[in-house]
DNA sequence: CATATATATTACTTTATAGTAAGTTATTGC
DNA sequence: GCAATAACTTACTATAAAGTAATATATATG
């Protein structure tokens, strides 16, 4: 959703998402609003994991949808990657604190959604 | 984004939405993750509104996507329609019990996006 | 009887998001 | 030298969400 967004050294984001600058609902939502991201972050509540395994505590998402989803996670400083330069090729990803600042939304999304159609 | 939910007479809503109903983030994004829901949800934290006033609210919401959405936030059960008889029409929406019960959630959104990028 | 009103609907197009399936890389171990 | 491995990547298709613009309704008022 967002169209994109710059970063300063200063870590600063400035956004470039019209409408969503004035209304910060769009902006949380244009973030994490996505089939998979808050399932992707969810996951990453208790700890950092490497690619394979995070993939597979997501059942029925696709190579192509985690990479994108990863990929946007972190471009927009929710979460981070790091590479271990080894072969077979690891990855691991964690949250970023920006990423962990989400996990009350996280659980309170979950929790709703468990607790309704009671 | 749920396929279907179908509703008894007590109330209890049956959800048919695959993978959601074993995913309660997912379920809950299910609800509210589009556009405009949120923001029609958000503007009625502070009471009941009467149509056109809601829209107005909403700078950028067409009259497509406005009914739209109500439409079906009425359907899940999270906004209620009331229809004066009078003419020119008069409607009024308003949070149902289970609507107001995202609150905590609608507001922790909209403060997420206002603390961040500071 | 034409206009204004508030609410809503419809047909159509565009854009965004997601899915499928095959291919890529780089190295180790047989 | 070829299969196995983990982590992608790409081309292509399909579905869903959102946008645009015109039209519908019912009636009271001038």
């Amino acid at each position: 959703m967002p169209k994109r967004v710059k970063r300063r050294k200063s870590n600063t984001c400035i956004l470039i998402m019209e409408k969503n600058i004035q209304c910060p609902l769009n902006y949380t939502m244009g973030l994490i609003g996505t089939k998979w991201k808050p399932l992707v972050l969810f996951h990453l509540l208790e700890g950092g994991l490497r690619s394979g395994l995070l993939q597979k505590k997501i059942p029925g998402i696709s190579n192509k949808m985690f990479t994108q989803t990863v990929r946007e996670l972190e471009r927009d400083g929710l979460i981070s990657r790091k590479v271990f330069p080894v072969v077979p090729p690891k990855v691991e990803y964690k949250l970023t604190d920006r990423g962990r600042s989400l996990e009350h939304i996280l659980r309170s999304l979950d929790k709703w959604g468990s607790e309704d159609c009671s």
